[in-house]
DNA sequence: TAAATCTTGACTGTAGACAATATGTATTTT
DNA sequence: AAAATACATATTGTCTACAGTCAAGATTTA
């Protein structure tokens, strides 16, 4: 091992992915190349390398001549995960059963563990992560370059959407979460069988549900909506 | 306009995203960094930003203190191409047909007349890239930034598979590209007329003529194939 | 007072030089 | 003679310094 595990370009790169993801980094928000680099300890030449790269992964927008902005989340970006996410999580679940590894299947064994102590201890953000982790095993496991750019892509903005729409507070989603986690342990259970229209079909009813609870906040039970977010708001932040 | 039109950056850009999709830079190759940054006349920093963003595209596969090597083609990645490529083109398409302005659709138009171009000079690089910004705007139309990312990538490899197999004198090939052609128009129609069903059902065809057309030279009429590419073969250079 | 222009400042973009790592070759030792 | 180690070379990775561009603020004029 390396003495600081791995170098502090990695680094960089894993914890903006885990800003943006968890938005504290928040959607929209444009970045300061000079003041990054200094965080993380690097000159601005690789820090720029790397904002190129969350670029390519979908985490960023870069502007030119105005730098990186944070990947915004509009309603048309709402729009389009709800048509493509079904899609993309059942194709990559059904190869995921045919193609998986034994040591695959062990990594997503340890990663469900760790998810479900994130969910006991209460913290939004761990939970968020743990999620999209094992979501993210999955699409390692489908093993197919052409669909896994697409994945990644949503589980960015699920994993965003989840952290905007967390409530901890809320009964009823507190329980949908434990289901949540309930189908996670279906997943291992059917990947390792090779059920692949099982686990398919596993996967569309697990969006199900996850649609399920971000429209009971598009459209609380009996609220009006305090609008401002409705259809046809501009974005957070206005670009070129 | 600008005087170059674009920065060398951007030129240089395109002209490595044209050289990999022509196979004049051919899959598995090494890239030297020092080499290209004379070439284009930009210094390495802003090469090694380019060099990211195309391996974010598909296009390279970065490789730590190794350089960027052109994105590989293994015997994997035709068997996970198509898995992948009739989903991704039905629902692009399909998406295109619902969502298609009319100022894409003009665009698109002037694509297909250069297309046609190429193809009666009989030049295969230009015929290539013809197809490539065809399907596209395609994708643009599509305007789905969850299913554009996996589209891009299948079309790099389609482009780089389409030259690889093709043959000016082989009589049945040129009949099936002029095929290819008609229905480039019939695309044209279906989304302009904005019928979603009857545009998946094509692309879906068109996708199986392509389809054949590969396969008619993966499996020869009847001749027995000279081994070296069955399954099981290593890949083009091992990496790692 | 309001609008338009100019100036200033901050940030992005680029270049050239330096440091570190990996590969290949040559030499030495068994 | 063969294998292993050490050195040399080439290529990647990084830093500091400078140039270019955009945006906002201040000043001037109508």
């Amino acid at each position: 091992m390396d003495t600081d595990s791995r170098s502090k370009k990695t680094q960089c790169i894993e914890d903006l992915r885990r800003r943006v993801l968890t938005e504290a980094l928040e959607p929209g928000v444009y970045l300061d190349e000079t003041e990054l680099s200094e965080i993380y300890g690097i000159s601005r030449p690789p820090l720029r390398e790397v904002l190129r790269q969350l670029a390519g992964e979908g985490y960023v927008v870069l502007h030119e001549n105005r730098g990186a902005q944070v990947a915004p989340m509009t309603h048309k970006t709402m729009r389009n995960f709800f048509v493509a996410a079904p899609m993309i999580y059942a194709a990559t679940t059904r190869l995921a059963a045919e193609h998986a590894t034994p040591a695959q299947i062990v990594k997503l064994k340890e990663c469900q563990w760790a998810f479900r102590q994130a969910i006991k201890s209460g913290d939004a953000a761990e939970r968020a992560l743990g999620n999209e982790r094992f979501h993210s095993i999955i699409g390692d496991m489908a093993d197919n370059e052409y669909l896994t750019p697409s994945l990644r892509r949503l589980l960015i903005d699920h994993t965003r959407i989840g952290m905007t729409f967390y409530n901890p507070r809320k009964l009823a989603l507190a329980q949908q979460r434990e289901l949540a986690a309930d189908q996670h342990d279906q997943f291992i259970d059917l990947i390792e069988a090779g059920d692949a229209d099982a686990a398919a079909a596993l996967a569309v009813a697990h969006w199900e549900l996850s649609r399920a609870q971000i429209e009971s906040f598009v459209t609380p039970e009996s609220m009006t909506i305090p609008l401002g977010r409705a259809p046809g708001a501009t974005e957070t932040r206005g670009a070129s």
